[in-house]
DNA sequence: CCAATAGTGTCTGTTAGACATTATAGA
DNA sequence: TCTATAATGTCTAACAGACACTATTGG
């Protein structure tokens, strides 16, 4: 954009020069910008976030968050970018996702002064299990377990600031039901919660608050294992954007 | 840092044409970075938000949020650049800051594709009076009637964003306490979450929570006005990180 | 003395924790 | 029938809301 056109939008101020110096302070002087991404779900009982092996350098062939730079001719909005991103490693866009935080610092990436703007995202393991065993270079990980690894620049502080986050979250909304499957039951829902927080919920507490604000809806399907059926729900519309006045005990 | 040895990085690998290609990309197709702060202040009963008049194209002129370019020489970290702009336009750091969020997108900067990362910080009235009152491109804008202003940019948007945040950090924590002078009363708490959470709080839920959580520090001085003198007290060292487990109601 | 207001006593209502109980499936 | 477990009943504890009350200042 700027570079198509930089005399015509400084034609209209007196300070064409001034324009200019801050153009050229733009290429030489600016650190790099990208975005990544902690992808979530939870499949038999266990969290798992997603990590993909890097093609380029530096760290190439490490492994770390899905990630990259903004393309300004794709993108529109910051989170155009994540999404595409995201979709190029799962072949599908997540139900939720939400701005994590920024990192920036002179040495977070050997070879410049570099921001990553991360996102953390849910997603059921069902609806990119398809795309992602056809891949080598994108794989689940136990997040319990991730912390052993040697990962690509600071992605495993990423890491833990995204389920810091998530964990919060388990104590005063719903939104980790965002990766469960579309169609879930209560005690699903309430072991996702339980493996965020790592301890026992009460499961009368749980229901009961859920039920109370009308966050899912009923089916009308049931689903038998082992004991009685259990009620397929799924998380209404805007539940998302539901919190409750008070947490659950840490 | 790596227009400085670009070759040197890149001979430890074998792919240095990846390598100077992705350099070129970052000097044509990179979004802008900026760095902005929301900074409140709470004085005479009334919120008020930092504005400083830009010297600058483009909107020069124009009012906005206090903020600039990471200078990679000068700043270690995201937040040294915050600090270093609110320290030029208040003459002092800030005693609470945190990241509010980034924005990014291909139109909130009319020159080109350009990203924000936005912070949200509070100060003492007094701590800043002596700076700002000799300047004439900084001043206090009542938080209440700022929306009717044009502002640069989506600076209005960030604004909104933050008085959110921080509205709801009234209900669970004593973080706005930092927007008052070093020593305060009870009251004068309480008015400032009742002029953020927009409506009257019980003074005697107000203080019993934080008396039970020990977030106030006596500072075994008194103040008296108008009726029986008020005990002033300080906020206690890690009282930021505090949340209540339950919130005001709204 | 009076108005203003800092600070406390205390009752109520809501909601999470704890845990017993009932009900319903498969083996 | 037996085990696992979904779903519910119900008591308690914690804590915010409501509001009356006392106490202490300046005018």
């Amino acid at each position: 954009m700027l570079r198509a056109s930089p005399k015509a939008q400084a034609m209209n101020d007196i300070e064409e020069s001034d324009y200019l110096a801050s153009y050229d302070l733009r290429c030489y002087d600016i650190p790099m910008v990208s975005v990544d991404a902690a992808l979530f779900t939870f499949h038999e009982d266990v969290i798992k976030i997603l990590l993909v092996q890097r093609q380029n350098h530096p760290d190439k062939g490490k492994w770390g968050l899905p990630g990259g730079f903004v393309d300004k001719h794709k993108d529109r909005h910051l989170e155009d970018t994540v999404l595409r991103k995201i979709q190029e490693k799962t072949g599908v866009v997540p139900p939720y996702i939400e701005q994590l935080q920024s990192f920036g610092s002179a040495n977070r990436d050997k070879r410049d002064w570099s921001i990553t703007i991360c996102y953390s995202a849910l997603i059921s393991y069902q609806s990119c299990a398809p795309h992602i065993s056809t891949v080598a270079d994108a794989a689940w990980v136990n997040l319990k377990t991730v912390a052993r690894r040697a990962l690509a620049f600071d992605h495993q502080s990423l890491i833990a600031h995204a389920r810091e986050r998530l964990r919060q979250k388990a104590l005063y909304s719903v939104v980790p039901g965002y990766a469960l499957p579309e169609k879930f039951t209560f005690p699903e829902l309430q072991k996702l919660h339980e493996a965020l927080i790592g301890k026992p919920l009460q499961k009368r507490s749980f229901r009961r608050r859920i039920e109370a604000a009308n966050l899912l809806e009923d089916t009308g399907e049931k689903r038998s294992e082992k004991g009685p059926p259990a009620i397929l729900y799924r998380l209404r519309k805007n539940s998302a954007q539901f919190t409750f006045n008070r947490n659950l005990e840490e």
